[in-house]
DNA sequence: TATTGTTATACTCTATAACTATA
DNA sequence: TATAGTTATAGAGTATAACAATA
């Protein structure tokens, strides 16, 4: 892998010499392959990526107010309102009467909600192990995730 | 890096101790991250992510048709037309009527065209010194557009 | 005064269908 | 029949402003 291969490799007849850069172009790019996939595997749960990372974090940190859910995903609390209104209206969470301060919600999974995610997960485990295997095994995984936080 | 620390670091008091894969989350957040970058540099030039690649390309690739360098990009022909018309007002490219094929426009820059994209690029190239830089090199770099390539 | 949840709204990006003129 | 460019449109995702209830 060198700097100075074509920017584009999707069409042979369209190429560029360029010595620029790329990593965001090819970030992009291996971003929206992953998504992809997501969105197959999920397709059947009728789960989007943003709806299982608040399930998964409501699951790990119960009773949380929604600002915090959605500030640590970052997510704008105001479209966190719609998010949260369709997991409700699918019984997957309830928003309970926070103890204390009336006006936050406390965030919960029901016991479906919980059965939910945890089939949910074996899906993304099951994709994330796919996508270890392309990497060329965890450690390579973990080469990669140490660069992408020097990225963030 | 492991893979069993907490997905998220934003929030301390909002944390996760799944097992679970987060490639997927870390490469998007990555994938903001850098784009986040991207729109403030580019911001007093006025250029969308989307519009510096089309000049790249056109620039590299000079004569071809709208929609080769749309499908170069993964951007939908429909859309196409707006960008380019955008850059066309600007009078960073033409559309020429293309010799034989009397459907097809011909992608050029302008002079000022080729110029500003001397310019953008100047940019970008600084902009990937600094990601390059963070990542801890050179060779960093081309470990990390590796594995990208492997997971398109 | 500040914060929580909410509504309304707008802007970008993306996706599809249908039209025209050419091929 | 198929392709190139175009238009219209709809759906996500994301952004801000403003409001009522509460702190």
């Amino acid at each position: 892998m060198s700097h100075d291969l074509p920017i584009l490799d999707i069409d042979e007849t369209v190429r560029t010499g360029g010595t620029t850069g790329l990593i965001g172009y090819r970030l992009r790019r291996a971003q929206l392959a992953v998504f992809q996939r997501f969105l197959s595997v999920f397709d059947e749960l009728k789960l989007r990526p943003a709806e299982y990372s608040v399930l998964v974090l409501i699951g790990d940190n119960p009773g949380r107010k929604q600002t915090q859910i959605a500030e640590a995903l970052g997510i704008k609390r105001a479209n966190f309102v719609t998010l949260a209104h369709g997991l409700e209206e699918r019984g997957l969470i309830e928003r309970r009467a926070s103890t204390g301060d009336k006006r936050a919600n406390a965030l919960h999974l029901t016991p479906s909600g919980a059965a939910f995610l945890a089939h949910a997960r074996s899906f993304h485990e099951a994709m994330e192990a796919e996508l270890i295997g392309r990497l060329g095994g965890p450690a390579k995984r973990d080469q990669l995730l140490d660069l992408l936080a020097r990225l963030t």
